[in-house]
DNA sequence: CTGTTAGCGCCTTCAC
DNA sequence: GTGAAGGCGCTAACAG
């Protein structure tokens, strides 16, 4: 199909191409007279705007790049769903990449971002990345980026994270409350930011409520989790600290099979994106860390950016995490 | 930060811009050394080739879009994991749009895509999607769209999807290998082509195998399914078969919850991506409805058709559907 | 109110 | 091997 163009429609209204431009663009200076007549030519001709032209022209795309690690059925999805819930109010479109968890596969997707002049990246940090050149070739290039989750340690980003050291703080002090001493836990990657933070919101609860830590451990499959929370079980835990979804996947299972055969009353609590402990009939006691919401605040941060430009401040936006449970109030 | 454009690099050279030109795009004609001053030069510019004017001038921008109804932690995670993989792979960009399950938001997505000039379009249409003119009108424009899961009734499009018909009908089938008659069906939004053609294979299958199907029934909520599937069991249901793993998420619960008190040695049969099933200690057998390969393979056939773009013709490619089982052979 | 002109950055002819 | 020139489609600035 042969697509028209301005000057096409410009031809058959006997008009400038410029002036059929602001026709299209309602342009205020236009008979509206002129615009019906160029609009109907237009539509005839089944016209579409060029909007790669128009990008080349204005030299933007308003489209913002979202670059996540992996895509897991945990905590991403909502995130994605929240970002684009403002994306897409803010009349913008959003672009997927994911780095598999790989800084080299990062780097290149910030360069293609630069390349195609992206207006804003939101990022989760590869557990791989080392350092953040890259990033920062993206920020002396003019384009803001946001974090979330997996964010630099040091200040001077734009971030929106929970605090990992005090969710995981809470979660311990709710079992502290529940009268259990004798805990679990049982995290993700030792390497990235979050984990180390949460390890240390664990051990800060513990010291303080004179807790018996009886193992803490990064295991590295669905399998390795179950197997690990049977292990803790039959050592007598009464509470297991899970720091994300992924792990509370494997260990309620556990959970329930033990308590087919044995006597505990052990306790769940998990840091979660609040869906996955819906699934289960055991108690799951969780620390609310909403993604989606983390994914509204990061992209409401991104157009905050985008609005003054010159802005040079950086901004870190705590998420609340609320305690909640799966369990009924009926 | 000014961004440098090859102009400013052919002034440093003293050589014309499309030399520069020719130079950066390692152009056979240009002599090493020429080339290699070229690159230093750019290099220390930081210049970075300005795409939106590439994409203009060659009028393709390498982009996919991505169209989904919803964006939930079940099936299309695992799709778009499929779709990056291949995208990547050919140097090409995704963007994902969803629809919120509006096919008045649909359509403007499509519209965008257009305007924007995507190279391709995989889509799966939202429930309430009428009619095709919107599709009609990108493929007319020559961009290919490749349907997957929710796809048009009609002969013409291409697609890839499983048989839904037949994996419903297998399911039912392992049901009465398994001695089960009196069985129970729980499906989606009665409206989309899915649920239809499962519910086609439910009743084909309990017919020709004279079973009994003591209730078929489209909940609305987790709560609604957990309910329905605990009335289902205190009535004797010996089999119940989820079309989706959003069903299944309640189903196994309700069942689990009903075997600490009675009896019963229910089966549970899906049609699941083959992540949930393995997260609980329930049996449950399922129809694998493999997301990530639906994905990888929509992308390849998309490909396929940006390869020869005269072809006409359309391909409808169908998924195989194993049957598996979350029980550990062990 | 509408026309004229010019240029965004790149690449591809066509010359030499 | 390299230079010169032109144009992709759109829009803003400047005229009138």
């Amino acid at each position: 199909m042969k697509k028209s163009t301005i000057k096409d429609i410009s031809i058959l209204a006997q008009v400038n191409p410029s002036t059929v431009s602001r026709a299209l663009n309602n342009h205020p200076d236009i008979s509206n007279d002129l615009k019906n007549k160029i609009k109907k030519i237009a539509e005839d001709l089944n016209y579409v705007p060029n909007k790669l032209a128009a990008n080349f022209r204005s030299n933007s795309t308003k489209t913002i790049a979202l670059i996540i690690p992996e895509f897991t059925m945990f905590f991403f999805p909502s995130v994605i769903k929240g970002i684009n819930k403002v994306v897409t109010k803010m009349n913008y479109q959003l672009m997927v990449f994911h780095s598999n968890d790989e800084s080299d596969i990062e780097s290149n997707h910030i360069k293609a971002c630069i390349d195609n002049r992206v207006s804003g990246i939101i990022i989760s940090l590869s557990s791989t990345s080392k350092d953040l050149n890259h990033i920062d070739k993206a920020i002396r290039f003019g384009i803001p980026v946001i974090f979330f989750d997996k964010a630099p340690s040091m200040n001077g980003y734009n971030t929106v994270k929970i605090n990992d050291i005090n969710a995981a703080y809470k979660a311990i002090k709710f079992l502290k409350e529940a009268q259990i001493t004798r805990i679990a836990g049982i995290f993700g990657h030792p390497n990235i930011s979050i984990t180390k933070d949460r390890i240390t919101g664990f051990h800060k609860a513990v010291l303080e409520y004179k807790m018996e830590a009886i193992g803490i451990c990064h295991p590295t499959s669905w399998q390795n989790i179950y197997d690990l929370t049977t292990d803790y079980l039959k050592q007598g835990v009464e509470g297991i600290f899970c720091m994300s979804d992924e792990i509370l996947s494997a260990v309620t299972p556990a959970v329930a099979k033990y308590k087919e055969k044995n006597a505990t009353n052990v306790k769940i609590i998990c840091i979660s994106d609040g869906q996955l402990p819906y699934f289960y009939n055991e108690e799951v006691n969780f620390i609310h860390h909403d993604g989606e919401w983390v994914g509204i605040r990061a992209a409401e941060m991104l157009f905050e950016r985008l609005q003054d430009e010159n802005s040079r401040s950086t901004k870190m936006h705590i998420i609340e995490t609320p305690l909640k449970t799966n369990q009924q109030s009926s």
